[in-house]
This record gives C-alpha cells, structure tokens and sequence, in this order.
RNA sequence: GGGCGGUUAGCUCAGGGGUAGAGCACUGCUUUCACACGGCAGGGGUCACAAGUUCAAAUCUUGUACCGCCCACCA
C-alpha cells in the first residue's frame, strides 16, 4: 500500500469494476428495500444538492444491500418540460432562429438531440459518486413504458371526472405564452404604487375613487365594489359609473370581499385579470373583459390609443391620460407582492384560457389520511404539518401548458369543437363510433412534467403492466427529498400512488436541509457561489473555477464581483479530497432536516480520516505478514482484545439504531471516534508491544488476528458511507480476516454480538488510560521530552491496583516509556504524583521537575478540584435535593463527592509537602 | 396575517432535566520504524434574553429579540 491516501487513485477503478459485475442489479429475493431517485432534469448537472441527496440514498441503498435485503435503487432522469424546452430555445435564439420558424416536429428533433448530447451528463456525475443504483433499469420519463402510463392515468382520472377542461382564470406567463400551476408563481415583495383614481357616476353626482396596483387594468373593468355595510357608499349601491378612457357604463355592486378601512373602501373590480375579482365576478354575473393578448399585451377589446402596447407601457399610458383628465386624486408608494414565474422571473398575469384541471380535492383526502393514520411517516415529523396544512387547502391542478417538449395530451377535437378523449386517435374513433371522415385534431398542449413525476413510484417498475418488479418493490421504502417540492412532487406521488396502486408510494418521507455556502446562502448560479461537487472530488485550479464561474452568465455585469469573492474565497482554487470524504462529509452533516452551510476545513478534516485509516489498514498489513492468521492454533483474546471488541459491539448497536432513524451525523461521529480514537490511539498502541516486544506467541496470534478482524468489521460499518476507500483495503483485509467474496459491498453488515459486552476489559483498560494519562499530563506540563523514560514509583496501590499493574504492565511501561515501576516504600522521594482512584504513580523530581512548575501545576488541579468539591457539597447541603432527588442521584452525588474530596486533600497533602522543600 | 425552524467554544455543528461535547482553528511539546493529512498534553463557552415550573433548567412552559424558510386574495 502507499504511503498516502490517493483516492483519485482508488476510486477511479472501483466505479467501474462494480457496474461491470452487476454488483447494482435489483434484488428480488429476500425483504423489499427500494428507493426511487428523485429525477434529476435530464439535461442538468449535479450540484451539490444532488451530491447530498445521493450521498445519503447510497448509504443507504449500500447499508440495506449489505443487511441482506433485496434492493432497488431505482435511477432516471426527467424530462423537465419547459426547462429543456427553455434551454433548447435560447439555443435557437443565438443561432437567429425560433421554434416557431421551425415547427413543432424539427423543434422537438431538436430537443431528443440536445437531450443525447448532453443526457448523459449527470447520470456520469452520478457514477462518479459513486451512486450505486440500477443502471440496466434506467428511466426517462418520456420513455415509451413510462409515456403509456402517463396516457392510462389521464384517460382514467377523464373517466371519472378527476380530469375536466374548462375556461378559467390561469397564471399565465406572457414570455413562455404558457399556463402555470399555482406551484409555480413565485411571490415577491416589490416596491411599486398604489394610484388613486376618480370614476366619475354616471349621474352625474361626483364620482367614486378606487385604489390600484395595476392601472392597466382598469380597460377591463366591470363593475366597482363597496362592502354592503359601509355607510359612506351606501347610497351608491345600484348606481354606475362611467368608466374613464373607455366610457363604459359599469355598477356599484356591494359584496363583503371589500375591506372598508383598506384604501378609499371602493375596489375596481376586473373579472378576467384578478383572481378575487373573478371570484366575484362569478357571484355577480359580471362580464369578462379580458384586454391581453398572449404576449401580456393590450388586445383589440380596449379602445384604440392603448391597442398593441405592452402592459407596463400601457400601464404609464392610463396613469397620463387620467392625470390628464384630472381623475389622478394621487399615488402612493406602496409594497405589494408581485407573482413571478419560477423559471422566467417574469410578471405573471391571470389570464383567461381554456386549460386541463385535476380536481385535486377527492385525490387529497385518502393522501391526508395516509399520513394521518401513519401509513407514510414524516422524517423530521414537522413536515407533516406542511403537508396537511398545503393539502387541506388544495386547488385544483391546471396540468395543461402551451409549450412543445412533454407528453401531448390525449385528447381530439373535432370540427364542431367536441372533445373526445382517448388512448389515441383510433381508440377515440372506435369509442364514439365517428365516422372516419370526421377530422379529428390532437390536443396541441402538453402536460405539466410534475404529472409525469407524480407516477414515478410506479411508472418506472412497469405500470401499468402488473410485473414482478412492481409486485416486489411497491410500495417504496422510504423517499429522499429537499422540502422544496412537498408540494411539487411528494403530494402528488402520494395522490397518484392511492389512486392507480391502492397503496402508498413509500412508507417513510425523509426530507433533508438545503447545501448553502459557507456564509448561509443558497447557492445560484447567478450569485457565482456554486460548487461543483466534482471540483470538490477531483479539485480545481483557481482559474478553471474562474472561469466556470463567470461563463454563461445570464447577468455578465456581476462577472467581476464574482471573480473577486472567487479570489477571496478560494485563493489557491479547490484541492482534490475524494468522493468519500465529501460522502462522509454529508453524512457527518446530514442531522435531520438542518441545512448545511459548506465548510472546506471541515471538508478537509475528512480527507484526513481517509488517510488516518488508509494508515491504519498498512499498519495492520504489516504486522500481520509474518503470522499465519489461517493456522489452527487455538488463540483466546487478551484484555486489549477484549476490550476493543467490547467498544465495537456498542458501536455496533448504535450505528444499527441510526440507521433506523436517518441519523447520518451520529452514525459518522460514532464511527469517526471509533476508528480514530478507540482503534487507531488505542488498540494499535496496545497491539505495538505485544506484536514488537512480546515473547508469547499465541498473544501476539491472537492480537494479529484481532487486528484483521477488527479492521475488517470497520470497512463494512464505514462501507455505506465511503464506499471506495473500503472496498480498496479490504480486497486486502478480507481474505485475512477468512472473508471471500468478489466485493465489500456484498458482506454482511456487522450486527451485535451481545456476548462481545466485556465489563472488566473496559474497566481495566480504562485503569490503563487513567494512568498513562496522569504520567503524560505530568510529562506535559513539566516539559519531560516524550521520548525521555521514566522511572516511576507506585503508592497506594490496591488489590486490585495490583493485579493491574501486573497484567498491564507491559503496556504502561511501553506506552507511559517507563523504564522501571517499582513500590515506593515508606520514604518515597520528593515527586510529582498522578492518581488513578487510590492509587498514585509518582514521578520523581530530582533532577527532572522544577520545583515551581510542579507546584504551579498543582495550584491548577486544586483550583479547580475545590470549585467542583464546592459545587458538589452545595448540592448535597440542600435538603430538598437530598429530601426529593431519586435515591440513586444523591448516592451517586454523594460518592462522587467523597472521591472528590479524597482526591482534594491528597493534592493539598503534595502541595504543602513541596512547598516545604 | 398564519405556520415551521434556528440562536451552544473563534468557525461548522451534536446534545436536550442531574456539574457543557466533537471536528477544525488556537497554545506548548514532538519528525520514535502506520499516519506531520501524524502523536501527546493544554487553553477556550454565565448554551440569545426574561419570567415561570422543579430539589435541580442549556434542556420543559410562556414571553421577547434577532436570523431564515414556507403558506396567504387586501385592491
């Protein structure tokens, strides 16, 4: 093995070796553990909430594997509607061309090619972090398999009603000319104006001011309300006003939507560009007046001056010409929330159009209830309350767009404007008996991505084909997802799932945080503060990263600022640390439901573990090359043995029970600290004197065989989360510690092994480390080289001390580099003294120990022994604690005191005894 | 307006009624034959604030402040 750690090196292979043997393949026998990998945009890139997800999908995927289980990691990729469409577009903007110019055929050649070309990018990047799912089964949401349940689901949700289409007030965004869901507006604070206005009645008596955000839309008004109860515009209720610029005749009507106190109490009301206004639109028969074309333009339907001008340039137009006409009363600044489209950024306008719907309430209860009733559990369990709180109050779902890259919806209109819907045209035909004559035109819209998404669980293992897959693997096991699409996604696959399987999509919902940068930002590419995951794996000069960073921008006037804090924040560019120690770094990170503020020291903290246990496996290599661990000697462990095996069963247990629960961050502490600290600080060193100095041969077997075996339950505990690194060392370790097998990723995973509990081993190893670390806090603090031996004397020693001193000897000798340990009699030389319970080991002065230093030392512990003695005896001096604490807080208070105390006045004792010197 | 988080050592984060923990950073010693990406030892926190419950509160309750997110029709 080298020297250092070189996981470019190791992980380079490993990836590939896996996949060849199809080491990935599903499982069909044994219990069900199936994951579904939330589709990544097949035309995307990882980022670094990809990375995190993964991270914690494969371990557990690897961990489940490892159980026994049959596994399914389930990986595809998604269509992303208007985002590829979107990406393809601006392609054929800088080539001087449009999809129009082209038509919808060559267009959407257009799109199978850019999704060819650049399709396989992720699922690369995928691999490269190691991700180990089913590759053979592979999906894409516009697959044929996959597009034929899109299509079943549709005719039938249509058959029951579930699926209307209808004219109605949509998001409507006026750069895409598409619909939008309600998921899909986002809503922004914004500065702009509240504008007064006088409508002026039409008889003449004065006139009525409204207050609006959006003049423009006044061209559309049909009516002017006031809450009924308002005394001020009581008398007006029945009365018109005569609508200025387009001199329409409109009536005050009263509803209790008006706020009386919110502006002047009188709301224009715009039945066809107002979501409340159409509302109350229905209630009062108003008239629709919608006066935007597609493009958020004023329409033929608005007098003549305003036609053919965009809506904000219409908008200053209104406010001029009424100012003009003196019905200007006055303009306020005023913040409103302005609804933009997730993907444009652009103003959304309610516009009126003919959409598809799902009617989203009766798909909603059974979904409420299944995570009522528990039959889907929340992890964190908080989420669950934003899931019922969006569900309770669900809209229907507008599932039609106007864009060309997605699943067309099957549906055909004929001349007269009847719709028939239908898996295609010649099932239509047959259906409703039409002649074949009639021409039947298909539905030109496509289908929202998230309906394609919502059948994933499903989808992908045949349906609605009944195969064995499905059989096996639905329901999922658990979903892993960022709180972002609840809504988007984890609904609707929950609605989908109880609809067409009778059953739901996955039993558990994890739902983890957010990858921010190192100062709590979200990461975006328009801020220039993305990481690359694979920048963090393979490294990156400063000036590829420049470069990446400041490449392609939508903004280039930010290109400096970015390059600058670039230069700030990574002045040497990104060293290379590892598919594993990122993977480790997210688990040690993924407590449940926080976000992760990207941190590169700790990052690097990780790579040194890598390289701690790289080390760790080429010293137990060479110290086991020259013993026969197959032999058919009889070996039976000793303490250190004991011990060691003891701590791993606990550390056994635990991992086990977080796994149970998502808790990455305790499973990567607990194995941190063992690897580093109880197997690499301690049972290496323990091992050392045995293997190098011992004379008992089956001693130094059995530790050699320990070291194997220890190191070896390592691997397949840390296997799930650094899966390279493992697999590297223990094609070396296995075959040592009796294992065969082609991979780790095929071993058992470790389970308790009650018996391995040892007490008296942890009690006496413990003795050991009380010991050795009082001889080096004294080495420490009066400046004894480490290297200088020592001799030390023992006083006070117990039976048991005894005992210990004589089967541990070795050990404190070689460790504390103690040259002779004898009895210190009854005239023990003048020394600096460290306690293990009764027992005191002393190291003598002369010739070693300043005087000063000593008793400096001293006044160190006594300081701060007496606060705690001070502490504890004021607890005990209270009478409610001794009256009320549980028995065996006090006993334990109270022995804790006394020992305290002991070890108080031996310190004092020392002290006064050197400062007589 | 409603809801959900967060506030613990310089930094990133665990803990969650019984005398504050980790990693990194810091200080001193250390290139001894697994690892200097290392070893040994050490310093560092009135756990945001206030009141309450309790023998005992960083931990439970209530309130306050600040930060963040989600939802919502006030023109």
């Amino acid at each position: 093995m080298d020297k250092n750690y070189d996981p470019s090196q190791i992980e380079a292979r490993w990836y590939a070796q896996w996949e060849k043997n199809g080491d990935f393949r599903m499982g069909m026998t044994g219990e069900s553990y199936c994951i579904m990998i939330p589709p990544p945009n097949v035309t995307g890139s990882l980022h670094m909430g990809h990375a995190f997800q993964d991270t914690i999908m494969d371990a557990l995927t690897r961990y489940h594997r490892m159980k026994g289980h049959a596994t399914l990691w389930q990986p595809g990729t998604d269509h992303a509607g208007i985002a590829t469409q979107m990406v393809v577009e601006r392609q054929l903007a800088a080539e001087g061309s449009n999809r129009h110019e082209l038509g919808r055929d060559k267009f959407l050649d257009k799109v199978w090619a850019w999704k060819a070309e650049s399709g396989g990018n992720i699922t690369r990047q995928l691999r490269r972090m190691g991700a180990s799912v089913d590759w053979e089964r592979e999906r894409f949401t516009m697959d044929a398999g996959l597009s034929k349940a899109v299509t079943e689901v549709f005719v039938k949700l249509h058959a029951e009603g579930l699926i209307y289409r209808g004219k109605r007030l949509v998001n409507w965004d006026p750069i895409l000319k598409t619909a939008v869901s309600d998921l899909e507006v986002e809503a922004q604070e914004e500065n702009g104006h509240l504008w007064h206005f006088r409508y002026p009645l039409s008889d003449g008596s004065g006139h009525v001011t409204v207050a609006t955000t959006r003049p423009e839309t006044m061209l559309g008004d049909s009516a002017v309300a006031v809450h009924p109860e308002d005394e001020r515009y009581r008398a007006l209720i029945g009365k018109t006003v005569r609508l200025p610029l387009v001199e329409r005749e409109i009536p005050v009507i009263a509803d209790d939507y008006v706020d009386k106190d919110f502006g002047t109490g009188v709301v224009k009301i715009t039945p066809a560009h107002d979501f409340n206004d159409y509302e109350m639109g229905q209630r009062h028969q108003l008239p629709l007046i919608n006066i935007l074309n597609d493009d958020a333009s004023i329409n033929e339907v608005a007098p003549e001056k305003y036609r053919g001008m965009d809506r904000f340039v219409a908008r200053q137009a209104v406010v001029a010409d009424l100012e003009a006409l003196g019905l200007l009363a006055k303009v306020d600044d005023h913040t409103l929330m302005v609804p933009r489209g997730d993907r444009t950024h652009q103003v959304l306008e309610p516009y009126l159009t003919d959409q598809w719907f799902v009617k989203a309430a009766p798909l909603a209860q059974p979904a409420i209830e299944a995570v009522e009733s528990g039959r889907i559990r929340f992890v964190p369990e908080n989420w669950s309350k934003t899931y019922f709180e969006w569900m309770r109050n669900i809209q229907d779902w507008c599932i039609s767009r106007q864009i060309w890259w997605g699943h067309r919806i099957p549906a055909w209109y004929d001349d007269d404007g009847q719709v028939y819907v239908g898996r295609d045209e010649a099932e239509v035909r047959q259906l409703h008996q039409l002649p074949a004559d009639r021409v039947l035109r298909q539905d030109e819209d496509v289908l929202d991505t998230w309906f394609s998404s919502a059948l994933w669980p499903f989808s992908t293992l045949g349906w609605p084909e009944r195969t064995a897959e499905l059989a096996k693997h639905y329901p999922t096991s658990v979903l892993v997802t960022g709180f972002d699409i609840i809504f988007f996604w984890v609904a609707r696959m929950i609605m989908m799932g109880l609809k067409f399987m009778d059953d739901v999509p996955f039993r558990e919902v994890y739902v983890h945080g957010l990858v921010r940068d190192a100062s709590g930002a979200k990461m975006s590419k328009s801020k220039g503060n993305v990481i690359d995951p694979l920048d963090i794996v393979d490294g990156i000069t400063l000036d590829a990263l420049l470069s990446k960073r400041t490449s392609g921008m939508m903004q280039p006037q930010l290109a400096q600022k970015i390059a600058q804090q670039t230069r700030t924040d990574f002045p040497e560019g990104i060293p290379s640390h590892g598919t594993d120690a990122l993977r480790f770094y997210f688990a040690a990170l993924a407590s449940t439901g926080r976000d992760i503020r990207f941190d590169t020291q700790r990052l690097a903290g990780y790579k040194n573990f890598c390289n701690k246990l790289w080390n760790a496996a080429r010293y137990v290599n060479m110290m086991v090359a020259e013993h026969d661990l197959q032999a058919a000697t009889v070996t039976s462990p000793g303490i250190a043995e004991r011990w060691i095996c003891s701590k791993m069963n606990t550390l056994i247990t635990s991992v086990n029970q977080h796994y149970a629960i998502y808790r990455f961050d305790l499973i990567a502490a607990e194995l941190h600290e063992f690897v580093w600290h109880h197997f690499c600080d301690w049972y290496l060193e323990l091992s050392k004197p045995v293997l190098q100095h011992g004379e008992d041969p089956a001693g130094q077997l059995a530790t050699a065989r320990c070291l194997v075996s220890v190191l070896e339950t390592i691997l397949r505990l840390l296997h799930p989360i650094m899966p390279f690194i493992t697999e590297e060392i223990w094609q070396g370790i296995g075959p040592l510690a009796g294992k065969s097998g082609t991979s780790l990723m095929h071993q058992p995973f470790p389970s308790p092994d009650a018996d391995a509990h040892d007490a008296q081993a942890e009690d006496e190893i413990d003795w050991l480390q009380q010991s050795l670390l009082g001889l080096r806090q004294i080495r420490g603090e009066m400046d004894i080289s480490p290297g200088k031996p020592l001799d030390v004397l023992v006083a006070d020693a117990q039976a048991q001390d005894e005992t210990r001193l004589q089967k541990l000897g070795l050990w404190l000798k070689a460790l504390g580099r103690i040259q002779s340990l004898s009895p210190a009699g009854e005239q023990p030389p003048e020394s600096a003294i460290a306690m293990v319970g009764q027992m005191k080991l002393l190291v003598p002065m002369a010739g070693l120990i300043d005087k000063d230093a000593e008793l400096a030392r001293l006044d160190k512990r006594i300081a701060k022994l007496g606060k705690e003695v001070a502490a504890a005896e004021a607890k005990l001096n209270n009478p409610a604690f001794v009256a009320k604490a549980p028995e065996n807080v006090v006993a334990s208070a109270r022995e804790q005191a006394e020992r305290q105390r002991q070890a108080l006045t031996d310190l004092r004792n020392q002290h006064a005894r050197i400062s007589a010197l």
